[in-house]
DNA sequence: CGCCGTTTCTTGAACGAGTCAAGAATTGTC
DNA sequence: GACAATTCTTGACTCGTTCAAGAAACGGCG
């Protein structure tokens, strides 16, 4: 598992660095997990990083493109490993479950808007809002 | 048009108060703005509106279905008044603009995912990402 | 293998959008 | 007009995230 962490690293030319893998094995393990979940995994066999570690580290793989932040309305900022495979999520607007959902029209296509304004677009990223089965079935949240 | 927003509230069950009525012209006013222009618009008719009173009836608002928030990645809270028309919109990845875009793919059809994972899906928000024509051509942002 | 320059991490303070809470003012109804 | 309910004012406060300075780790080189 480290082996492969490193290799990733290695292949986008970034440094080898403890919290890094940590980081990278964390969002791996916890997809969609927010900052502070992925604080509490790493520390699980890091007991020491620091916040900022954790926080440069995130940056740092989703400039690489290695992992993918996403940030629902209302939600902090949530991480997962499945980059450029073109899925999009569903979030429960009673509980914040999010769950990943395969492109809907095919294979990329959703990358294509009517009218773009003249903007030269390269992501198309789609959230499906609604109640997950268990908020479903036993409404009031609070 | 006073009489307008006046119509959209009383429509809308809710009380009818002068701060309600500039943040609702406020955001027809300034599509995509966010809060803080708001309450600027708002002070310009209405100079000792509290920012709360604004964040108040920004949240009723939106609960009435009167206007919507949407808050790309990386962004603060923004609104705007075209609400139950299925568009969508371009963030610059740069500069931040935003600019609406209608559904690509024909009338409402965006609201179906290929497998919703038993989530009661209600809304589909898409949201594209790439460049506006400034910065496309003047690359850079830093 | 150990050194060096660069990058990254630690520590701790700071920031800003948004929320909470208590009391005063306003709304709409009787 | 007066009352109950809602909404607004004021001001403190929270929480996720960022900033900044110095210490430590990384990896290329001899």
């Amino acid at each position: 598992m480290t082996t492969d962490a490193e290799q990733l690293l290695r292949g986008a030319g970034l440094r080898v660095t403890r919290p890094r893998l940590a980081v990278l094995d964390a969002v791996h393990a916890h997809p969609h997990a927010d900052t502070e979940s992925i604080i509490g995994a790493v520390r699980r066999g890091l007991p020491d990083v620091s916040h900022q570690a954790v926080y440069d580290s995130l940056h740092t793989l989703t400039a690489a493109g290695l992992v993918r932040r996403i940030q629902p309305s209302g939600s902090v900022a949530r991480y997962e490993s499945r980059v450029d495979d073109n899925h999009h999520h569903v979030v429960c607007r009673s509980c914040g479950a999010i769950a990943d959902v395969d492109c809907a029209v095919g294979h990329a296509p959703c990358l294509t808007a009517s009218d773009d304004s003249g903007f030269r677009i390269d992501e198309a990223e789609v959230i499906y809002w609604g109640l997950c089965p268990a908020c479903s079935t036993a409404p009031t949240p609070k």
